[in-house]
DNA sequence: TTCGGTAACGGATATCTTGTCCGTCATCAA
DNA sequence: TTGATGACGGACAAGATATCCGTTACCGAA
């Protein structure tokens, strides 16, 4: 098992970090900003962390853990991991704002695709153009939720999930 | 006219920024870097240009500029537009590639998305998930051409505008 | 409960980047 | 030709970064 004084100091970096973000977006806040949330000495965060850009890897990883147990093998199964990947969203709403529109945006998308995409891929049947339907799909689907989020994520996100099966029906043809 | 002087160095300055985020990343150069470059004095830069980003805007209105002025009446118009749009993203991939994936990537795609948008939203009919609509195919387009870049923009880029219109037909109906 | 190992600490530091100031010189357009 | 304007280099303070040190406090296995 990993050393508590390590567990106790990840998560304090981790939970100022998402506060920090929240607040002031990613660009907003330096590292000595970071360490001083988190009360925790400068070279105590360069033990753990290589730069800003880590604490987001570590979340999304954690995240990715957490929805990797799902099952994915049924097209029920796989509408719930949506829902499951929404609702996560909704109450994260502030992070993921600050995030996709900041300058994590690009980390953060690509994690955020990697993660849809493997449901996608398969709802998409063999194809010539298999690998650009599929990019096509993830994308039309992360850009909803981007619009739902800045939209003040209202409802469940059932219409997103409607409007993205009408497209995936049209990419099975 | 503006004053020739300013033409120069505007230029100077946004060729240099070009050439360094094809080489470097959009984050991987300092202003500092950027004016040896460009050759040109500290406060010059700061003369013109706020900070980094507002070069990026810079070159992204110079290229509405140039497709704004393009017919959007007909659909055949629109294809038009498209393949303009591919081409002139094909014969700077390694711009938008370093682009797409790094610091800039939030302002980049912002920029990239208004353009598009204004094409796509008149490929959608009216609709009760209208602007729901629109963000999905304007994401599944973007989407779309960053994996073309990715592999290597080959060929005409036909594929993915093939691929897109079967997205369209199922959005409208 | 002890004890060797390990993590966190504060403080210091060298280096880099940023944005702004100045007076001087070169270039422009009228 | 000339008054206006832009570019220049040099310098600067402020802030951030990443790494060093010796010391202290905590952990968990024996």
């Amino acid at each position: 098992m990993m050393d508590r004084r390590v567990r106790k100091t990840r998560e304090a970096l981790y939970s100022a970090f998402v506060a920090l973000v929240a607040e002031r977006g990613y660009d907003g806040f330096s590292i000595q900003d970071l360490i001083d949330e988190a009360d925790v000495g400068r070279t105590t965060f360069y033990a753990h962390f290589k730069a800003k850009e880590d604490l987001l890897q570590f979340g999304f990883n954690r995240w990715r853990d957490e929805l990797t147990s799902l099952p994915k093998s049924t097209a029920a199964e796989r509408r719930g991991f949506m829902e499951a990947l929404l609702g996560h969203t909704k109450s994260h709403a502030g992070l993921f704002a600050a995030l996709l529109g900041g300058g994590g945006g690009a980390l953060a998308e690509t994690e955020f695709r990697s993660i849809v995409e493997e449901v996608v891929a398969a709802e998409v049947g063999p194809d010539e153009h298999r690998a650009t339907m599929i990019a096509m799909l993830s994308g039309a689907l992360l850009a909803a939720i981007r619009q739902w989020i800045d939209a003040g994520v209202k409802g469940s996100g059932a219409e997103i999930l409607d409007a993205f099966d009408k497209l995936v029906s049209a990419a099975k043809r």
